[in-house]
This record gives C-alpha cells, sequence and structure tokens, in this order.
DNA sequence: TTGACAAGAAACCTAAAGGTTCCTTATAAA
DNA sequence: TTTATAAGGAACCTTTAGGTTTCTTGTCAA
C-alpha cells in the first residue's frame, strides 16, 4: 500500500497535468515547457521539483539543459489504488481479496 | 476533457484517501468519520467540504446527522485520465485515436 | 423540557503552494 | 574569449491547506 497520495497531488494541479501529458509524448527541458505557459520559467522548475520529489518525473541532465522524464509506473500505482476503490464499491469482494492477497505476498 | 485536476487534489492528501477508503464502504457522518482519526471534528469537516466541492462525496442531512456518500463516478473519470496518459506512453495510437474520437464524439 | 449529542461557524495559527524578480553559474557557439 | 542560452537559487509576496479552540444551533431522547 504505497504513498499513492504524493502522486495524486502531484497531478493534482492543472499546470502540472498539462506538463505530464507534454513529457508523455517526449522528454524536455525545463526552457521547453515553460514556454508552453503564460507563466515564468521559475515556477515550471518549482512544479517539475514536485513530481522529481514523489518520482513522478527524472531529470537528465544534458549539456546545458535539463531533461525532464516522465516515469508511468507511477501513474500506474495511483490507478492501481483507484481501482481498488472501486472494487470496495462494487462489492467486487472476490477480486479484492485476490488483489489483497497478491499485495500482501 | 473534464477537471479531473480537482478530484486528483481531493484523493491527494493521506487523510481524505483514507476517508475514501471508508465511505467506499459505507456512508458515514462526521463525527462517526472523525472518531477513527487522530485530529479534531473540525478539522475532519474541512476535508469533507474539499471533497463536496468536487463532487466526489454528497452530503445528505439525516436527523441531527450529516451522512456523507462517495460518488465513484468521479474517480472512474480520475482513472479515465490516468489511462489516456499511459496511452500516450505506450505509443498506442491507435486505441489513443478511438479514445479521443468517442471524447469527441 | 432539560440535557446530551451532532454538527456548523468563526477566529486564529503556521506552513506550504504558487507565483514573482533579480542574480549567479555552467555550457555552447561566434 | 566574448556572448547568448539554459537553468539553478535566493528573497519576497499572497493565498490556501491543514490544523486548533471556542461558541452556537438543531435534534433526539429522558
Amino acid at each position: 500500500m504505497v504513498e499513492t497520495a504524493s502522486i495524486f497531488k502531484a497531478i493534482g494541479d492543472p499546470t502540472r497535468q498539462e506538463i505530464v501529458g507534454m513529457l508523455a509524448r517526449r522528454a524536455m527541458g525545463v526552457g521547453e515547457i515553460a514556454r508552453e505557459f503564460p507563466i515564468t520559467r521559475p515556477a515550471i522548475a518549482k512544479h517539475l521539483a514536485i513530481m522529481r520529489r514523489c518520482g513522478l518525473v527524472s531529470m537528465e541532465v544534458r549539456g546545458r539543459e535539463h531533461i525532464h522524464h516522465l516515469h508511468v509506473e507511477k501513474l500506474q500505482n495511483a490507478q492501481n489504488w483507484l481501482e481498488q476503490m472501486s472494487m470496495f464499491w462494487d462489492n467486487k469482494l472476490e477480486a479484492l481479496k485476490q488483489a489483497v492477497e497478491e499485495d500482501n505476498g
């Protein structure tokens, strides 16, 4: 039962959601990302820092550019959490039991 | 392309995540929820207000109790967004194209 | 009809979010 | 070897988050 909260927090902001959408297509530098928004580069850098802290993205220094990569596995973790909640709701108790067992095993 | 950001924000806090887990099992009153946490009832009430604002939960006044219900459809919206991001990443372009068409249609 | 219980409301506090501007440092390219 | 570009860092500001305490209001049940 991982810390999905920080991931949800990371994508719980419209700007960061857009950034995720961009990085899902291709890795990008900080300024390159910032140019697509009406806010300043330092603001974008702060958003990226939040996303890095929870492992949603990582940084690769390439010359003078800091390329940011998306880590989709983290989104998968988040998706799993949502799925579990739906399972409780649907009273799909058999599926739930199995999921819990897999989590512990 | 709905406002999923407010939903992610709502589940982007450990306390609220736990509340979602509880309400997925059954609807509950404010104090009843608060008793399960080490924080005060007003604090829980504020968390519930945040969850109500984005439609994740709704309130039913039953006598002197304010019963809170979870709305799983909203979690489904969130799940769809995550799915789309994964599709971009996986370069499952055919599936993506179809999803976009469904969204517009 | 008084008391106990459920909850809202207001006032307050501290820390974090989300911005800004200005300055510095590293790298690439003329 | 200057100059332009990419980015980090610090200082600052304002709003929101996440708590608290205290007080009030509404409802159920002795």
